[in-house]
DNA sequence: CTCTTTGTTGCGACTATTTGCAATAACGAG
DNA sequence: CTCGTTATTGCAAATAGTCGCAACAAAGAG
């Protein structure tokens, strides 16, 4: 059983129904690129039919991002979609220069678990974006 | 010397042109209300004058965030504009019902420091969206 | 397999935001 | 104050993403 079974699974689970357009776009999304924009998704479903228009891709990938099966990830202008649990880490993004860091996502454990504890809140920080000034932007 | 000169000061030091536009802009950015939208700034200027442009307002508001005076924060739909250093805290959003709990920037401490050390970067985390699920969404 | 229910899709219209470009105006030099 | 340079603006067109609604189809019942 792959991946992609056991997300429709779950979905079966929640009540959502299972349509082609949905598998094609999970499969899009686990593809091995991550970092997919809703346009590459798009393209990689287009391969396959053209079946499919672009507003049932917004749909559904906002669909898995409030299923917690998808992330959604604001690089400053680019949005990008990853399956969620992908290699985490975050992204430092220079509101400068727009370069971007990735760094690593255990410098949230603690945040994770204090906005847990004292919110009750799970917050998905998996894959997030924090704004700032690089290094070589400093004056 | 109130807020909005020491703001055109700044821009005027950096070279920026100092024109009413810009004036009119940083006055309803500072005007009390914060999380305002570009459509609040617009709405507010268009009771002075009716002679700025929305793509002046979008375009001065990118440029106050890249210069670190204002920030942008991404309520998940909405986006909203506050001066920077405005009672810092930062917005938990829930993925499943949108509520937004306000909670207290204090515990990004850790996290602003640790970045800074290990990847050099000066995070902007005084207004930000955190985005998960709360508590009442839990399955 | 057939029917019914209701969630999902396609489509076209619409909103929010961005961009290219020519006209305008801020500001430093003289 | 006047002029020249060049950043900024307005405008109109382009782009990204959203939404309402009627047609369609997944899933469960019989
Ligand atoms: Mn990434
Ligand atoms: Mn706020
Ligand atoms: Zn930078
Ligand atoms: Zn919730």
């Amino acid at each position: 059983m792959n991946d992609t079974e056991n997300i429709l699974e779950t979905l079966r689970q929640r009540q959502f129904r299972i349509t082609p357009q949905r598998e094609m776009i999970i499969d899009a999304l686990l593809s091995g690129e991550h970092h997919l924009s809703a346009e590459d998704v798009y393209a990689q479903v287009q391969t396959r039919t053209s079946a499919v228009n672009i507003a049932t891709i917004y749909r559904t990938l906002d669909m898995l991002v409030e299923q917690g099966i998808a992330s959604r990830t604001d690089l400053g202008g680019q949005v990008i979609y990853a399956p969620v649990g992908h290699g985490p880490h975050i992204h430092l993004v220079c509101r400068h220069c727009s370069f971007v860091i990735d760094a690593d996502a255990t410098v949230l454990a603690a945040l994770d678990e204090q906005l847990q504890r004292d919110y009750g809140f799970a917050a998905d920080l998996g894959h997030i974006s924090l704004f700032g000034v690089c290094t070589g932007c400093k004056e």
